[in-house]
DNA sequence: TCTAAATATGCATAAAACAGCGGTTCCCCC
DNA sequence: GGGGGAACCGCTGTTTTATGCATATTTAGA
């Protein structure tokens, strides 16, 4: 409409924009003033954050939304991290969990995904774990391991995890059955990728040490890349997700040999 | 008195959210702290924490919450080792702390004692650290360290140490400043003594890694063996107790060149 | 042991979300 | 120029959620 001096621009995406740069800016948007401010219905705003969050660029909650820092740069609080897409990640380590067999050896990386899963491995028994998370023993149940093995090296205490060489774990090599890997993305182009540089090394040492490898990531982590490369997309063998990639994404997996689980 | 006024959590996830922040920040919360705080009553913040404690973020306690990384895991035997001699161990520590320099590298094996340490060392800066106890990083003040280093090895669930060669970190070899020492017993005729047997050997190594070795170690140890023999007293150079050993025993130290340091 | 504080449970209320409907606008293509 | 369709928006009634209060019960601490 000609007569609004701001707002004459009835596009939803210009408005989805300024609701995003509003969002960074307070931390959080109620349904209430957005409505206010932008002269338009409650539904309507409501309508928009709905479809923010489906594209994973907010936390929508009851009476407005909560940014999620989804910055490439990973000085987002863990805690964070944690707090976000909860459902998603426990169906992911449900779905995943039912790939580990008893009596296996299994390496974890220290991210909030594999956490969740370690949480839900309570059925299993006497499986060999092998992790760089100083989480991980916290919360994994004791009946579903018989030895459980501490990498060491450098602490970074924001992601609580060790950072060094995984190549001994009490002076001998070691090989494992699986390595269940948590990452930042997983583009066409950047393949597997983190937030921390020197875990990316290390991350991949882990995939080498293993027969198989599994990454554990909800869709939103699909098309995105963090700044440290891990590995192309080939050197893994499963993807554990709640929501299946796009065409393109899933046709590159396909032709590297990625099975895709889909967490009902 | 709080310092921080939360201006506008009309958002309930919002309040999530500054609640895991504040919880990290401080270790634990209070139900009545946080509903002045939010101005919201006590029964919505309690419910704030059934949430929080279901998904895993927190531990859930009377009267409030803490954080799951100074939760020392539920009901290990080592939680009364930690609760006995509470203030005999606090006044070692505080005593020991002077002993160490800003910039000082120090290896801390894992006991009960040494976490009293690490709590303690607040006032200096720059150390770097070394141990094989998962519960130090969690409680050590991060303005006192530069870098910490956990060394990796089999996860001991009890203790909640890591047992493993300590030659390496980082694939190097290290030399420390400082080895502080928690030990089981002290008895003339068989030294330092301790109840984990693996734990023995990699005690030793510690003492061997430094160039100064500090026991801690609180009146009741003295006179006592546990089975696992670590080193004869001459390897050692200092303990810091709450009361002097009796005089035979001080005399056997005497002639080993051990100082002792009774705390006030 | 005893007491005060904290918790659990049920309920009431207001706000917000959801689902469906109809109107409007815009664009595409005939 | 003019359908036809899709997207957008606001409205209405119903359902869900968040919150506070009252009561009974449990817990922690003196």
């Amino acid at each position: 409409m000609p007569d609004d001096p701001i707002r004459d621009s009835a596009l939803p995406a210009r408005r989805h924009l300024e609701l995003l740069r509003l969002l960074q800016e307070r931390g959080q948007l109620t349904v209430h003033d957005l409505s206010a401010l932008f002269e338009v219905s409650g539904d309507t705003i409501r309508r928009d954050l709905d479809i923010l969050a489906s594209d994973g660029l907010l936390k929508r909650t009851h009476g407005g939304a909560v940014a999620l820092d989804n910055l490439v740069h990973g000085d987002t609080p863990f805690m964070q991290r944690m707090s976000t897409h909860v459902s998603e990640k426990k169906r992911i380590a449900q779905a995943a969990c039912k790939l580990v067999g008893d009596g296996e050896t299994l390496i974890l990386n220290g991210g909030s995904s594999t956490r969740f899963l370690a949480s839900e491995l309570g059925e299993l028994r006497n499986l060999t774990i092998v992790t760089n998370s100083l989480a991980i023993p916290a919360i994994l149940p004791s009946s579903c391991y018989s030895d459980l093995y501490l990498l060491g090296g450098q602490y970074n205490r924001y992601a609580q995890v060790t950072i060094g060489p995984i190549g001994f774990v009490s002076a001998s090599s070691i090989t494992a059955d699986t390595a269940v890997i948590g990452v930042g993305g997983i583009s066409i182009r950047e393949g597997l990728t983190t937030t921390v540089l020197e875990e990316a090394a290390m991350i991949l040492s882990m995939i080498k040490t293993a027969r198989r490898t599994i990454v554990l990531a909800d869709h939103f982590k699909f098309g995105r890349g963090s700044f440290a490369h891990i590995a192309p997309l080939h050197q893994i063998d499963l993807i554990v997700t709640d929501q299946a990639p796009l065409p393109e994404l899933a046709q590159v997996l396909a032709d590297a040999e990625v099975g895709i689980i889909v967490a009902p």
